[in-house]
DNA sequence: TTTTATTTGACAGTTACTATCATTTTATAT
DNA sequence: ATATAAAATGATAGTAACTGTCAAATAAAA
């Protein structure tokens, strides 16, 4: 889970007007770009794109995989997905979000406002996290642990992927606001947020040190014991 | 609060053996070093280091005050600090280092130690945070603040930042865990710091949005509001 | 004073990124 | 099918944060 915020580059970023969904855009009389629902078609052009973007993303998590984060240059990544280092710096801001992008924010917002209103926010964020992950297809779930444990024990990225909980806990201070009939700005809605969170990094490390057990549970685990007053 | 844990460089750190808090240190025949007691004198050459670093870490933070963060390059920091920026790499191991390096850690072991056993963990660190906090001179308190805000406004120093994290939660979960009897890397025990950790940014997020307020109400109230079981 | 260890600066890389512009490729209108 | 507009790409040249090495300067120890 995060935010799908690209990480903060090194010196600026102007994220050129565009869509990262594949959703074609359309330029209205103010300038802001909104989905174009007349012409949902999906031309060559994202397909190629979609593609492209997969493809550096394998080659990339590959080189990683073989030789290491930090001794995997962008260079190499982008002469084994055969574009230019240009190209690559246009699919991706930083060679972080190579392993940190992905876009199951909206998916955890869905389910989360699904839930039931009587069911406190805690309650609730566990049901979402459970419903929403059973909704991935099987196959991503494998590519979602394998980055979760690079993540995790690249030191590197393990700073910038808690960059993006930033973020992300902005979004579940929202939901749960939502929920609460709250203001997303306020302290103790924040708090429960904070902690949500802190739960689901803890849980992370812990899963990466036990790939043994399931991710799930050990989270489920920890906000089940959040819920109960953290006792030891 | 953070580790005293220089941030990971981009590459790789072998740090030179050596003390960092000034105190001297002798080889043993294992290649050890240890304090060496018999001659606690602070040499020249050791005062000399502590005041370079001293006015490297002030000309960087006055510099970031005037033109920003992004804007000063290491080499204008060496400049109005009279060093080579080569000296500067060996005083801070990277440009972020300057901004986060602290040394309150210790301060906040020892006075979670001294909080008396029966308190909960939640509660003794809300003492310990209170009583290390006096603890510091109130010159340098201030330096704490500007620091804080700095951290927290820009979004490259708040990662870096939030990775010290990953160290400090633990030092909380060791220190929690030593309170309750525990082990540092059962689940619980690391869930309690984690959601602690997670208040601790949360206020110092909501102290840059509110200045006028006291940081250290700000933060026993996330805890206060922890320890009654995070009510909306 | 002599010797030894440490600190420092100069210099030459490497690499992640930025900015720009010409070229190619795809989409659209006729 | 063709002309034209729009978008994607690659080449190139830069910047700045680092890393590594070595020799000169400086402080400490003998």
């Amino acid at each position: 889970m995060n935010t799908g915020v690209v990480p903060l580059p090194k010196k600026k970023v102007h994220w050129r007007e565009g869509s990262s969904s594949g959703v074609p855009l359309k330029r209205v009389d103010g300038g802001i770009a909104v989905p174009d629902l007349t012409r949902p078609k999906v031309g060559l052009r994202e397909r190629k794109k979609i593609k492209t973007k997969a493809s550096i993303q394998q080659n990339a998590l590959r080189l990683f995989r073989e030789q290491g984060y930090q001794a995997t240059t962008v260079e190499q990544i982008a002469e084994a997905a055969e574009i230019s280092p240009s190209t690559f710096f246009r699919y991706f801001a930083t060679k972080e979000a190579v392993v940190l992008e992905d876009d199951y924010d909206p998916l955890l917002i869905e389910t989360y406002r699904n839930q039931p209103p009587e069911l406190d926010a805690v309650q609730a964020f566990r049901n979402a996290v459970r419903e929403g992950f059973l909704q991935i297809p099987e196959e991503e779930q494998g590519g979602i642990w394998e980055r979760v444990s690079l993540v995790m024990s690249v030191p590197e990225l393990r700073i910038a992927m808690i960059h993006q909980i930033a973020g992300t806990t902005e979004m579940v201070a929202g939901i749960i606001a939502e929920r609460a009939g709250r203001e997303a700005g306020e302290l103790k809605v924040r708090n429960v947020a904070a902690a949500v969170i802190g739960l689901v990094i803890s849980a992370q490390m812990y899963y990466v040190e036990h790939p043994e057990m399931d991710f799930l549970e050990i989270l489920d685990e920890s906000l089940a014991h959040m819920q109960a007053g953290f006792p030891l």
